[in-house]
DNA sequence: CCATGTACCTGAAGGC
DNA sequence: TGCCTTCAGGTACATG
């Protein structure tokens, strides 16, 4: 499931190959893919940069913009097929130079906007998770302004953007927080540590390409490497690495959440 | 306003 | 083998 790092690692691949080229056409294979909000046509546009909110990706065209969201199975690969069958491609963005770039989507929640103000496209989107003005001064200000556990409080894109179900859990586990402790309740030295391993555990994954457990390709069809060193997610029922106890695995929000009911205790001294 | 529930989708995995 | 159920979770929208 692409998160914000997965995301930065497809844009970075993705700007030496991407900039400068011109959009000759898309070609919609599903017809969900791709939402049209706009009056003008990308067709002939170039593409002057690749940009990145959260977990959208953002292509800078001449005249206005292609946003995409990979959701769960997405995949943007370059100019190749990947390991799905071609009935799981949804669209191509077609060049003029005769590259192309493939919409690959299973589970077809992917979608690419075509926009012309990026303002109002992203009302309901928060401070990207990496950005600079993301501080922690900013982070215990969102923090007091709300009254919820704290794993919905990260989910929740209109606060923070990128931030998913994997990273959270790794977040929350380094940082020895319950993933139901209440904000309110979360204290000023917890908070400043949970944000500095926010962006330590998002930074650690970008450099190791990202998190690939089923569907998550990079735009060369690479896997990421990230899988391998995750702490608590997917580890339900194996020993702790910290204290060796049972790894536990509850839902919050219908989502499943792991974490170590020992280091991350509900209530306790740790906290 | 907020919190909760459900739709969107398909493939993989587990039970019997 | 094979059929059925459950699970995976990001976001929009509906409901209470």
């Amino acid at each position: 499931m692409p998160e914000l790092p997965e995301v930065e690692v497809i844009r970075n691949e993705l700007k030496s190959n991407i900039i400068n080229q011109e959009i000759k056409n898309i070609e919609v294979y599903w017809h969900k893919t791709f939402v049209n909000l706009c009056q003008e046509s990308p067709n002939n546009q170039q593409i002057f940069d690749i940009d990145r909110l959260g977990k959208y990706i953002i292509f800078i065209l001449e005249k206005d913009f292609l946003i995409v969201h990979l959701r769960m199975t997405g995949q943007l690969i370059f100019n190749k097929n990947n390991n799905y069958s071609k009935n799981h491609l949804r669209a191509s963005i077609l060049m003029h130079s005769g590259d192309n770039l493939n919409f690959y989507d299973a589970r077809k929640f992917g979608r690419i906007y075509y926009v012309d103000d990026l303002k109002s496209f992203f009302t309901k989107v928060g401070i990207d998770a990496l950005s600079q003005e993301f501080t922690n001064k900013y982070f215990e200000e969102l923090l007091s302004n709300k009254n919820c556990g704290i794993k919905s409080f990260l989910l929740d894109q209109k606060y923070i953007a990128g931030l998913g179900n994997i990273y959270i859990d790794e977040s929350l586990f380094i940082s020895g927080i319950h993933p139901k402790k209440l904000t309110s309740e979360i204290n000023h030295k917890k908070t400043q540590l949970l944000f500095t391993n926010i962006k330590k555990i998002l930074n650690s994954a970008i450099a190791n390409m990202g998190t690939t457990i089923s569907d998550y390709r990079t735009s060369g069809g690479g896997f990421g490497t990230n899988q391998n060193l995750l702490k608590v997610y997917g580890r339900e029922g194996n020993a702790c690495f910290k204290c060796g106890s049972g790894i536990k695995k509850i839902r919050i929000n219908s989502r499943g959440t792991h974490y170590c009911p020992v280091c991350q205790p509900e209530n306790g001294v740790l906290q």
